[in-house]
DNA sequence: AGCACGCCGACT
DNA sequence: GTCGGCGTGCTC
């Protein structure tokens, strides 16, 4: 008997009635359908087309009345039974829909596909640039009864650049896209389309020996492969102080596994900012290599994505999505730096890359490695009980020394008449290495580090309309941008509201910069932050230009302490250690030593040893001089003692739930109701905390007010299930109308 | 009686 | 979320 029942993950269905539903199968699809292809269904009252994808194929259904699959959207299955077993689990894992978890696997190139046929786009950009001289345009911007203020804004802002993604150049004005093409319809703007930043160059001629090993590299590769060969679920932790060579170990684990006809996945927290590691794996797997990151174009993504199911491509690099890549034969799954906080996605679905990853060991009975310099505190603990196999690596490469640390009190520095970013200390280590002739790299330790504006007169500060934050300067394009919302607008000559004279404050990238050119005229400095004005891949490009030119001072954010070599650069500077320390959250202790041992990390990795000037309004702070001795172990104990105090990971989960909406009142009301009702089902759990309702640190972003309910205990399934039964009955409820709600584990904000 | 509107509730 | 069903109440 044929089957005639198809099991479906159906897209139109929201989470509170997300199941699986089942369809008839009419005749003529029969022989066709397979379990992982695309349907069209009939949903719900109105029978309205919807995608779905086959879970199963069966014989019954335990129902009578079933409505009939419309068509077949793939000849083959784009889901193998792994990868559905996979989005059922994280249905339940992470309070998404089964569809959302699909959604999360496949690449974008396949879903716009049947409606627009844009699957293939080529590797260009549209850039814009003015038609006319730029003083014209700007006496035609200046002129209001001629252009409209979006596209005078749009004028002014390319007068000062020679040309601009026309992308960024929407988001850094704020201006529709209309405004744009009013302006190329005036023959004012023209609009030229740019070949993007290639993918890493992917080397293809001789195949580079694999590095030696040291003593204590072989020893952690011996005890690693030995695991990844008994071919049963297994999961390990490889502590390496930075400059130890967890790379090397990482590519005879690869090759090993390769060699064996297998395939690997490796994971790392930013593409952008691992050149060096993705030309190094190059040199080694040439084009066996797949690689999976955001800024590859949709056609590009997809065609890698053949490749990868296609079997051609067997080892897999890429950031948070690349763990879903549909590789067969998994052999080994290395999450390098596995600390990062970039491998949680803050969208729907919320999941941790590491919960992907454990998922897929288990099935594919192979080795989970997670590496890092600055562990997880979990997955320390882990190591610590058994639950993973721990090997670290002590020694850094070439017998280096660990750069020598100073601990500068900010507080004493001002009460010294210094009022500036820099001390005296750091100023007069800069200038040994300005004589030397040896670079130094200056750390901000704080997210988009901008300038904010206030008045001196009055203390007026710019506000985001949308959002409660302040908007901060960018000089780049002389405008005042929102963060969360991006929200931009020009600044006024004074201040709007007494007309006093504008102050700009803020340690910034810029202002630092300004800082040391004003103490060494004359020394070229290299900005490096996110936020600036810049095209596609421009990290490269700066870091390239850093290590050639030989610019004596790099001023940057996060991304200055993440995995490049320099190997002329002998002195490191944290500016501000403490920013990061007071986020609020039970992570910023480890976030705040993971950032301060990578930086002081990055100095010294070539023949001369490095040094590091820490800079603290807290110089007894136990977190910075651990982070400044390199002493992960100290941290690591003293870090979990406070865990256990706090009920925080691993000792408990932290649940939570949020709720969102215009209407503040209406937010907190839906929070308290979470509350009643979790607290009403979960009132036989033992040990349960459950805090709120919370403001998140950000309460409003563009125009919705956030708050949270915070669940500390263990999250089992009955607390999973009563979560997504609060979050249905509020989005069910009347009272709660234009709140969303939804839930996560381990939110990072 | 005829219809507009709003609320309810189910979605295979 | 979204749509059809159905009750209420207004108007002709």
């Amino acid at each position: 008997m044929p089957a005639h029942v198809a099991r479906i993950a159906v897209a139109a269905a929201t989470y509170w009635i997300d199941k699986p539903y089942d369809y008839r199968i009419p005749q003529q699809l029969q022989d066709k359908l397979q379990p992982g292809m695309r349907v069209f269904v009939p949903f719900a009252k109105g029978n309205r087309k919807s995608e779905g994808i086959v879970l199963a194929v069966t014989e019954e259904s335990a129902r009578d009345q079933l409505k009939s699959v419309l068509s077949v959207l793939d000849e083959e299955p784009v889901l193998n039974a792994e990868q559905i077993q996979l989005a059922l689990f994280m249905h339940e894992r992470f309070f998404c829909t089964v569809y959302d978890a699909i959604k999360a696997m496949l690449p974008a190139g396949l879903w716009f596909d049947r409606e627009g046929k844009r699957r293939v786009r080529d590797k260009t950009i549209e850039m814009a640039r003015l038609a006319i001289a730029p003083e014209d345009a700007s006496v035609i911007a200046g002129n209001k009864r001629h252009r409209s203020p979006q596209q005078a804004n749009l004028l002014d802002l390319l007068c000062s650049f020679e040309a601009l993604p026309s992308h960024e150049l929407l988001r850094f004005t704020g201006a529709g896209r209309q405004s744009l093409k009013a302006l190329v319809s005036a023959q004012l703007v023209e609009l030229y389309s740019r070949e993007v930043f290639r993918r890493p160059l992917m080397q293809t001629g001789e195949r580079v020996p694999l590095p030696l090993l040291n003593a204590e590299q072989q020893r952690a590769f011996d005890g690693l492969s030995a695991l990844a060969k008994e071919k049963k679920a297994c999961a390990a932790l490889l502590f390496g102080v930075t400059g130890s060579g967890k790379t090397s170990v990482y590519i005879h684990l690869i090759q090993q596994q390769l060699s064996l006809g297998k395939s690997a996945i490796l994971l790392v927290p930013e593409i952008a900012l691992t050149p060096q590691m993705l030309t190094t794996f190059s040199s080694h797997f040439g084009e066996t290599i797949a690689v999976l990151h955001s800024s590859l174009s949709v056609g590009e993504r997809y065609d890698e994505w053949k490749r990868i199911k296609s079997g051609k491509a067997k080892l897999v690099i890429g950031t948070r999505s690349a763990v879903f890549a549909p590789v067969e034969n998994l052999g080994i799954l290395i999450i390098d730096e596995e600390q990062e906080e970039t491998y949680k996605s803050e969208n729907t679905p919320r999941y941790h890359a590491r919960d992907i990853a454990k998922f897929r060991c288990v099935k594919a009975d192979c080795l989970l490695l997670l590496g890092s310099a600055t562990p997880d505190i979990v997955s320390r603990y882990y190591a610590q009980t058994g639950r993973y196999s721990f090997y670290s690596l002590r020694n850094r490469y070439n017998e280096q020394g660990l750069p020598a640390v100073k601990i500068v009190d900010m507080k004493r520095e001002m009460r010294r008449g210094n009022g500036g970013n820099i001390s005296s200390l750091l100023r007069e280590e800069l200038t040994v290495n300005l004589e030397r002739g040896e670079q130094s790299i200056l750390f901000i330790n704080r997210r988009g580090a901008h300038k904010l504006i206030s008045c001196g007169a009055c203390g007026y500060t710019y506000k985001c309309p949308r959002c409660s934050v302040s908007l901060t300067y960018h000089s780049a394009n002389k405008r005042l941008l929102c963060h969360y919302c991006g929200y931009s607008t020009r600044i006024d000559d004074a201040c709007p509201e007494c007309g006093g004279i504008l102050n700009h404050i803020g340690a910034g990238t810029q202002l630092i910069v300004d800082e040391i050119e004003e103490l060494f005229p004359g020394v070229e400095t290299l900005r490096m932050d996110t936020d600036t004005v810049t095209p596609v891949g421009s990290h490269e490009v700066l870091f390239a230009r850093f290590t050639q030119e030989k610019i004596p001072i790099m001023v940057g954010t996060q991304m200055v302490t993440k995995g490049l070599n320099f190997e002329n650069v002998t002195l490191v500077g944290v500016i501000s250690a403490d920013q990061s320390l007071y986020a609020g959250d039970y992570r910023a202790g480890e976030r705040t030593f993971s950032l301060i041992t990578q930086v002081v990390g990055r100095g010294g990795r070539g023949e001369r040893p490095g040094r590091a000037v820490i800079q603290t309004y807290t110089p007894d702070n136990e977190t910075i001089q651990q982070a400044a001795r390199q002493d992960y172990e100290a941290f690591y104990q003293a870090e979990l003692l406070l865990r256990q105090t706090q009920n925080a990971p691993p000792f408990c989960d932290i649940l939570a739930v949020t709720a969102s909406g215009q209407n503040e009142a209406q937010v907190v009301q839906a929070c308290r109701f979470v509350r009643r009702r979790l607290e009403t089902l979960l009132r036989d759990l033992e040990s349960i905390h459950i805090l709120g309702p919370t403001p998140l640190a950000v309460v409003k972003v563009n125009n919705r007010y956030r708050y949270r309910v915070h669940l500390n205990c263990i999250a089992n399934a009955k607390v999973r299930g009563a979560i997504a039964q609060v979050v249905g009955e509020c989005a069910t409820d009347k009272r709660f109308r234009g709140v969303a709600v939804f839930a996560d584990q381990d939110p990072l904000d």
